[in-house]
Parts: structure tokens; C-alpha cells; sequence
RNA sequence: GGGGCCGUAGCUCAAUUGGUUAGAGUACCAGACUGUCGAUCUGGACGUUGCGGGUUCGAGUCCCGUCGGCCUCGCCA
């Protein structure tokens, strides 16, 4: 073992510590040779640290320090000494001072690394990825990181602090009905029978409430089979949460005040509560989704009643068909060239729109290849409708309200984007309420929940559960952030007869029911309490806070988007003793 | 499962309509240099153009397939 002993990091040094001696240890990241002294810039995660070999202070040391590489992991005893004037770097915490080495150390030698440890490196994911303990050693990741730790911290003692308590969920458990693929672990013990992985801890969760653990919390993994993207991996952090004896309001007002406190002691923001809360309904109607982006308006408009009594018949055939005419007023965008518009028209055929139609706004009205299918009152009443002004541009969608609202919504918020209409510094939360309890499935033919099965129906809506399901609406509630939803939750049915009713309704039998949710129709039988809680996607909200767009850069160790690890070379085969073992066989 | 973009030196990229010996920056190696901090200067080394096939007198470039990465639709209670 080495002869020193680190005294500290490599980001503490002052000018209050000059002449005082001190052994620090940490990476190489760079080498500056003069010939006659060498500097080196000596990093660990605290931060960097200027170290000085001078041959006429400690020859040997000097000699050695010749050996060094970038990477190589050393211990150096030394002098601060405060730097010559005109040699601070302002750009360094410890630019004031540097050390003079009088003993160097090598631990370790390293290979030329594959890439260069540096931030705002643009280097492959892949390649990142692979080498991860490289690229976790780039200050960047460790600000990530770090961050995410003080916001989980943050969560661990407000929960703390309001009397929940921490408890762990099994990840081997019973595969359920509805919601995503699971991730399924076949048994050893009893063959034949798979585990599955918790898409997360709901039942579990609820089930503490009937045993009286009021007010439960967790950090917590969840795995979800499913294709992966920037924002969605196939294992995925939630901080999860459930009370008893509350209603709706209770849950949101606690996790705003979670909120608020990461803002305050993590983000050094302040951020307004309570957030703003927009049903369902309107925020289908206004952004065409469930989970607006609400820093710039340019809201979508029904112009169905309008532009049916015009003679364009694409319109009027989508309008006869069930469907919808909806626009938005893309402001300024009058000047868009014929190129542009193709791009926009392109963009919304990604989900389903079979075109994109456009006037544009000039002083003498609406200028447009297809204003001649519209009566001028027609296209004054559009104009003022979408309170339109010279310079403007105007998009139509028309198709089944589907397509029309999944357009509607994508085109609005690329075009938020490509006219720099949103503040990029801004967080803009709020609440989506009001949600229905069930949808129709085309591909399923049946009813499905829209949050979850043991989502509680609101009171006065439980007489229509059997004869308009579509109108019942749900004690559920999501939180968006910039247009993202980070989480969501509901009041949970706590009547096994209710939760019966709702399992009928979305075609799960008694027999089937039992089979899949027995232990919570049981446990529901003994005494649940009232309950309700919710959780938020760590990942997603640790991204966020840092405006990130990739969940990978908040996770130390992501999947790629074929959900393999090149580092672990993860998922691999296994030997053949190891399937007999579990009696099972592949491929 | 569908659509799109990409794959050239360790890394990031370039290479005209298919045309001579595939370049640059950086990293790396060697030498010089006692105040640099993206050190500088001089020199050097580094390529199965992801892989397989095809078209062609000739393929980094065109075609087919395949592997990998990214984005996206579907999917994600």
C-alpha cells in the first residue's frame, strides 16, 4: 500500500491553504510538458487541481513525472503555493493556487483511452456506453449524477419528514393482465412457472394500505417490455407513494410541496404552487393530448361547423364520416415557402393525417391553392374564428378526431419549437384531470383503463358505469412537466364489489379476476381503507430539471434501443446446464 | 412489426457526375522547450471505408442482403 494518504480532493484547495502540505490522489487529465517543468492537471469528481513538477524542487519526481499519461491514476504529496500573477485561471474552483509536488505516486497506468475524457465531447453512445467507466468519469456525467442523488435525497426526507415510510416491493412477482410486456423469470424451483418483473409496485402498494401502513413511499425499479426511446427504458425509476384515509387533493398538494422542495434545495429555483389543473376533455380539445406542452399557446381550433358548408371535399367527406375539421393558427408563419409547408405536410403523415391544409393570411384574406372550394363568408368567418392576422399561417387537419388531435398536437409543438416559442429555461407543470375511467379499444374490442384497473370511478358516476362506461370519469390525475408526462396516480377502489364491477366491464370474468388479482380482491375483503396515491418517472424529471432530452445521460448505466448493455454485452447466452436447470429451451 | 437517418484512421468528420496513392482536425508516439492551463514548435506512425454479395474496365460512392447505432409510428394499464 502506498506510503501516502490522501489529505483532500481535488476541489478544495484555496488561497487560505498556501504553504500547507497535502497529498492528493486522483486521475491525469492532462499533461503539459515544458521541458524544464511539467504541469498536470490532477482531476477526481471533486474537480481539478493544478499540480506542478519542478526539477530544481524534486528531481526524482520530476524524472518520474515524465512517465505520465492521460488517465494514469496518481497520488502526489506537495506545497500549495498561491499561482505567480498572471497565471490564475479564473475558469478553475482552485485556480488561485497550485501544488508543487515533491513525491509523485503511480497507482496505475492506463491505455490511451478510446475517447478523450472531456465535456462536450460528441462522441457515439455506443461507443460511450461501452467504455461507461470512461464517460462516467467526464464532469458532465458526474454533475448528472450527483444531482440525481441530491434529488432522491431530497425525496427520501421530505417523505421522511411527513411521516411515510420506506418499504421494498418484491421484483420477482406474478405476471398481471393489461399494461405493458412483462419481463418474465422462469423458476427453478417450480418449473414450468415464471416470475415477472414489477411494471410497478401498484398492487403491492395498495395491499400496504389494507395491512395499515398508511402512507408508504418507495424509489423504486419498474421493467416494461416494451420498443425503447429517448425518454422510455425497458428498466425505469419511480419514486412511488400511497396514503390512506385521502382524497385527490391530498395527493397532488403533496407532491407539489415535493416538488417545491426539490426546486428550492436542489434546482435553487422557487417554483409556484399549486399547479394549474386542466381536465381531460380540455386538454384534448385545446392541445389534441393528454399531456400538453403549456409554455406557448397557439392552441388548436374546431372549424368543423365552419368549413362544413364549404365545397371542399376533403373536408366535408371527413366530416361526414364521423370525423373532424381542426386547425391551428401558426403565427408569423405566413412566409413559409412551398418547401416548408411540404415538410409540415410530411411531418404530420407520420401519424395517420393524409394531408395538411393551409392558407395563408394576407391583407386581402386568405390566400390559399383551395380557396376556391371556399365561399368568401366561409373564409372570413376561418379568419376571424382563428383570430388571424396578416403574416399568419393557417394548418388544417382533417380526419377521425384521433388522427386529427395526435397531428394536431405533434405539428403544434414542432412548430413551438422550430418558432422559438418556448422558453427553454422555463418548467411549466400541471395537472390533468378528469380523465375518463375506460376507452375503447379498436384492436382489443373491448373497454380498457385508461390509467389502470383498480382506478377508482367518481361516486356520482358509478350509475354509469354499465350504461355509458365512455362517461365515467376517474379519480386519476397525471402531472406534466414541458409538455411531459412525468407521472400519475388516482384514488384506488377500495370495494371488492366495485373492483368486481370494473374488472366485468373490462372483460376479466370472477374466475379470471380471482386468478390474476385474488390476493387483492381478498385482501380488499378485510377492512381497505380508503386510498390513493401516485408516482413520477425519476428518470424523466431528473432529465427535465436538467434539460436533457435523453433519459441515458441521468442513468448511469442505460440500455441502448435494442435494450442491450455493449458494456456487459448484456442480455448473452447461457450455458445449456443453466436452461436444463430451469427446464426450458430457447430459440 | 413499419418508416427514416447513419456506419471511412483511436475519436469527430471530409472525399466532385463512379476515376490515380482515401484526406483534415484531434488523440497517439518521438524530439525540443522553466509558467502552461484546448500549451507551443518540429517530425512520425495510424485505414479489411461495419460485414457479405452484385453491377462495372474501375465502387468509400450505385444495387441487394446482413449486422450495429440513433430517431420515429405502432406499442408503452
Amino acid at each position: 500500500m502506498s506510503k501516502l494518504k490522501r489529505t483532500c480532493t481535488c476541489g478544495q484547495l484555496r488561497l487560505k491553504d498556501v504553504s500547507s502540505t497535502i497529498v492528493l490522489m486522483g486521475w491525469v487529465d492532462s499533461v503539459r510538458d515544458h521541458g524544464g517543468v511539467i504541469f498536470i492537471d490532477l482531476r477526481d469528481r471533486d474537480g481539478i487541481t493544478q499540480v506542478v513538477f519542478n526539477p530544481d524542487a524534486a528531481n526524482k519526481s520530476y524524472e518520474l513525472a515524465h512517465q505520465l499519461r492521460s488517465e494514469y491514476v496518481i497520488g502526489i504529496r506537495g506545497k500549495v503555493a498561491a499561482r505567480p500573477a498572471g497565471t490564475i485561471n479564473p475558469d478553475l474552483a482552485t485556480g488561485e493556487i497550485e501544488v508543487i509536488a515533491d513525491e509523485l505516486e503511480i497507482f496505475n497506468k492506463s491505455e490511451t483511452p478510446p475517447f478523450e475524457i472531456i465535456d462536450n465531447s460528441n462522441v457515439s453512445l455506443e461507443l460511450r456506453l461501452k467504455h461507461r467507466y470512461l464517460d462516467l468519469r467526464r464532469p458532465e456525467m458526474q454533475k448528472h449524477l450527483v444531482f440525481r442523488h441530491k434529488v432522491c435525497q431530497v425525496m427520501r426526507e421530505y417523505f421522511d419528514g411527513l411521516g411515510f415510510i420506506d418499504i421494498e416491493t418484491p421484483v420477482l412477482t406474478k405476471s398481471t393482465p393489461e399494461g405493458a410486456r412483462d419481463y418474465l423469470v422462469p423458476s427453478r424451483v417450480n418449473q414450468g412457472k415464471v416470475y415477472a418483473l414489477p411494471q410497478s409496485p401498484q398492487l403491492f402498494k395498495q395491499v400496504l394500505m389494507v395491512a395499515g401502513y398508511d402512507r408508504y413511499f418507495q424509489i423504486v425499479r419498474c421493467f416494461r417490455d416494451e420498443d425503447l426511446r429517448a425518454q422510455r427504458q425497458p428498466e425505469f425509476t419511480q419514486i412511488d407513494m400511497e396514503m390512506s384515509f385521502v382524497d385527490e387533493s391530498d395527493i397532488m398538494q403533496i407532491i407539489e410541496g415535493l416538488i417545491a422542495a426539490i426546486f428550492e434545495k436542489v434546482v435553487g429555483k422557487t417554483i409556484n404552487t399549486p399547479f394549474p389543473r386542466l381536465s381531460y376533455r380540455e386538454s384534448m380539445v385545446y392541445y389534441g393530448c393528454d399531456a400538453p406542452d403549456l409554455r406557448f399557446d397557439m392552441k388548436i381550433q374546431d372549424v368543423s361547423y365552419i368549413v362544413k358548408e364549404s365545397n371542399f371535399k376533403v373536408f366535408l367527406d371527413a366530416i361526414k364520416s364521423g370525423g373532424q375539421v381542426r386547425a391551428i393558427n401558426a403565427t408569423g408563419c405566413g412566409n413559409y415557402s412551398r418547401k416548408e409547408i411540404d415538410e409540415l405536410t410530411e411531418f404530420v403523415g407520420q401519424f395517420g393525417a393524409k394531408g395538411l391544409a393551409w392558407f395563408k393570411v394576407e391583407e386581402t384574406g386568405l390566400v390559399s391553392s383551395i380557396t376556391k372550394f371556399f365561399p368568401p363568408e366561409i373564409l372570413q368567418k376561418i379568419q376571424q374564428h382563428m383570430n388571424a392576422k396578416t403574416g399568419d399561417l393557417l394548418l388544417f387537419v382533417a380526419d377521425k378526431e384521433k388522427v386529427v388531435s395526435q397531428s394536431l398536437a405533434h405539428l403544434r409543438v414542432h412548430l413551438g419549437h422550430k418558432n422559438n416559442l418556448i422558453d427553454p429555461v422555463e418548467f411549466n407543470f400541471v395537472w390533468i384531470v378528469d380523465f375518463p375511467l375506460f376507452e375503447y379499444s379498436e384492436d382489443a374490442k373491448r373497454y380498457v383503463a385508461l390509467h389502470h384497473p383498480f382506478t377508482s370511478p367518481r361516486q356520482e358516476d358509478l350509475p354509469l358505469l354499465e350504461e355509458k362506461p365512455l362517461e365515467a370519469r376517474a379519480r386519476a390525475y397525471d402531472l406534466v412537466l414541458n409538455g411531459v408526462e412525468l407521472g400519475g396516480g388516482s384514488i384506488r377502489i377500495h370495494s371488492p364489489e366495485i373492483q368486481k364491477r370494473v374488472f366485468r366491464l373490462l372483460g376479466i370474468n370472477d374466475d379470471e379476476a380471482y386468478q390474476k388479482f385474488g390476493f387483492l380482491l381478498d385482501a380488499l375483503k378485510y377492512g381497505a381503507p380508503p386510498h390513493g396515491g401516485i408516482a413520477l418517472g425519476v428518470d424523466r424529471m431528473i432529465a427535465l430539471l436538467l434539460h436533457l432530452d435523453d433519459i441515458r445521460e441521468v442513468i448511469a448505466f442505460p440500455k441502448t434501443q435494442k435494450a442491450t448493455c455493449p458494456m456487459t454485452e448484456a442480455p448473452s447466452e447461457v450455458d445449456p446446464q443453466q436452461l436444463r436447470e430451469l427446464g426450458i429451451r430457447l430459440g
